[in-house]
DNA sequence: ATTTTATGTCGTATGTTTACGTCATTAAAC
DNA sequence: GTTTAATGACGTAAACATACGACATAAAAT
């Protein structure tokens, strides 16, 4: 494949699908709630509240980190993640409009 | 690995999270989106709709219909397609949710 | 009854994700 | 200045997803 088939679809699309496959996988969920709930979010805190690998986990922040949705600031020999909540509130726009536009229309029911 | 990672997680993160996994492909996106839209949601119009082979749209619509988004209703060649929007609202309640609580609780900011 | 049409199933190549061990780096503690 | 600790980067095996051609099936048209 010399190109990604993934371009052939509307920007709009290629987002959305793009925040939702970061969503896609329970671990990173589980870092994000883990992440608005706590105080101290220390990248080694959130490692031992996930029950995978450390490298596995660390894997999971780069991601998060890659697409804006957490952020993390080096202090030291440790690194505290935090939520970009900007990019939170984003993220549940663009999700919620394209889900509204679901419904919206009346289209035929089954 | 005898045993799925992802059994280790929160039901609801589960959930949420396989929800996000069929929603992070554009082409699925894009035949939610058309399906909203159509009366006449017959297989070979969604081929027509989508610009990849009859094949992988057939794998994809397969896939929306596995985690129930699309219903399929045979009418003697053809299939009818059309979204579950009882399964659409649940699945929109779902990320909602989860939105919501990431972004209620007051967490350090960034 | 053959042919055509609409669709699904199977096999498979290629690409991507997940998971983790090992190694490298750098700050802090001793 | 060594050692310990926290983290990221690299390599890689196994699993999974994507994409599609070729074949199968079954209704409709001829």
């Amino acid at each position: 494949m010399t190109y990604k088939k993934t371009e052939l679809f509307d920007k709009d699309l290629q987002r959305i699908a793009e925040i939702a496959k970061v969503m896609s996988h329970p671990a990173r969920l589980a870092i994000l709630r883990y992440l608005a709930n706590c105080k101290t979010c220390i990248s080694g805190d959130i490692t031992n509240e996930i029950p995978l690998s450390r490298t596995t986990v660390s894997q999971h922040l780069q991601e998060l980190k890659r697409v804006g949705l957490i952020h993390g600031e080096i202090d030291g020999l440790k690194v505290n993640y935090c939520l970009c909540n900007t990019c939170i509130a984003d993220m549940k726009k663009g999700f919620i409009d394209f889900l509204e536009e679901l419904s919206v229309v009346d289209s035929i029911k089954c």
